[in-house]
DNA sequence: GTATTCTTCGACCGTGCGGTCTAATAACAG
DNA sequence: CTGTTATTAGACCGCACGGTCGAAGAATAC
């Protein structure tokens, strides 16, 4: 798995077939199939496997943010960390997620996603309900969030030196902004 | 060609083989060869076209508009008119650029799009050198710019019937208020 | 020590891919 | 009508893919 991932986040998705996984790890590439069935259940595996890791402690850390807009900093800080420490992983999961909306057959992940979206929403709606955040779509505004996460990924895939902390910096204070109350 | 764009949008790039666009548009796959020599010319001529397009009529709205601001929410409008309007070929684009990414040898087009982000790039810093605009790095306010042009071909793709002018209207407010001056 | 289970390997299979080639046909120029 | 060119169809090729299978080797249980 480990290997799956470093194959889908430094060559992509589309060359990260089973055989190259399998070089990659040393074994050959029925061993892959013994343990994994399918192609399938090692995609959805490796991008649960990321997913779970990317939000590792970001729960203990947002309790530990009293307001809305603290909260707020310590996602964008807090997934953007990771990011930049674990550039595999991230890469990976923004590969993995791209080819799978368009591949068929993958809408249990897909959901699994939109539901992430929906805490997010959640959260900027709430924001509003204790006055915190000024009037928009809290829909909107999630779909931006995450927007701007990804945004990372495509940061460090195009440019592997890029100063993700100077880019959080900015993102804190741009989401900042948008969330600001009166016009 | 227009075949090709749509066998992209509605089945997604992985499944829009030479043999697929060719069935689609009622013709030997041969054919689509003699047309255009490989794939990837194939590719790249959808890309050019379908961007082409995106931004047709866009410069003239533009220079139309007097203020930086204005010029913002003009871009925003037009862009996210355009997903509306020809929700095939921004599906299609969506779907091209991110296969794009990851597919080795694509650099051309990688630097074209890059291109385009500078522009976008420089709107922001003369907006801030004529005052209009606060104090942001102005390339990073042009990569979430695009990501929320991306997310509006997201939308269709999830939810076709996806109230796009109701979500640019929500980016025109939300960039409004993020490029605002003043902490 | 033997029987059983777990794990690995490499050969193999069917499929669909991008791409080539040949022959037949349609369009056209003189 | 004739020669030429543009266009089409379909058979074909080599390749890489996901996946299967049977045999051989490790581990483990008793």
């Amino acid at each position: 798995m480990e290997c799956a991932i470093e194959v889908i986040a430094e060559e992509g998705f589309a060359q990260a077939s089973l055989a190259r996984v399998a070089q990659r790890a040393g074994v050959a590439k029925s061993v892959v199939l013994y343990h994994f069935a399918n192609k399938d259940e090692l995609v959805e595996q490796v991008l649960t496997a990321v997913s779970m890791a990317s939000i590792e402690g970001v729960p203990a850390r947002i309790a530990a943010a009293s307001t809305a807009r603290d909260k707020l900093r310590v996602m964008i800080e807090s997934l953007l960390g990771f990011v930049a420490e674990h550039r595999t992983y991230a890469l990976a999961a923004l590969e993995t997620w791209n080819m799978t909306r368009s591949l068929p057959g993958r809408l249990r992940l897909v959901a699994e996603r939109e539901k992430g979206a929906d805490d997010i929403r959640d959260f900027f709606a709430e924001g509003q309900r204790v006055g915190e955040f000024g009037e928009f779509d809290p829909r909107v505004m999630a779909v931006m969030f995450r927007q701007a996460i990804d945004a990372a990924g495509l940061e460090i895939a195009l440019d592997p030196d890029a100063d993700l902390r100077a880019f959080a910096a900015e993102l804190v204070t741009l989401f900042d902004r948008a969330t600001r109350r009166q016009s």
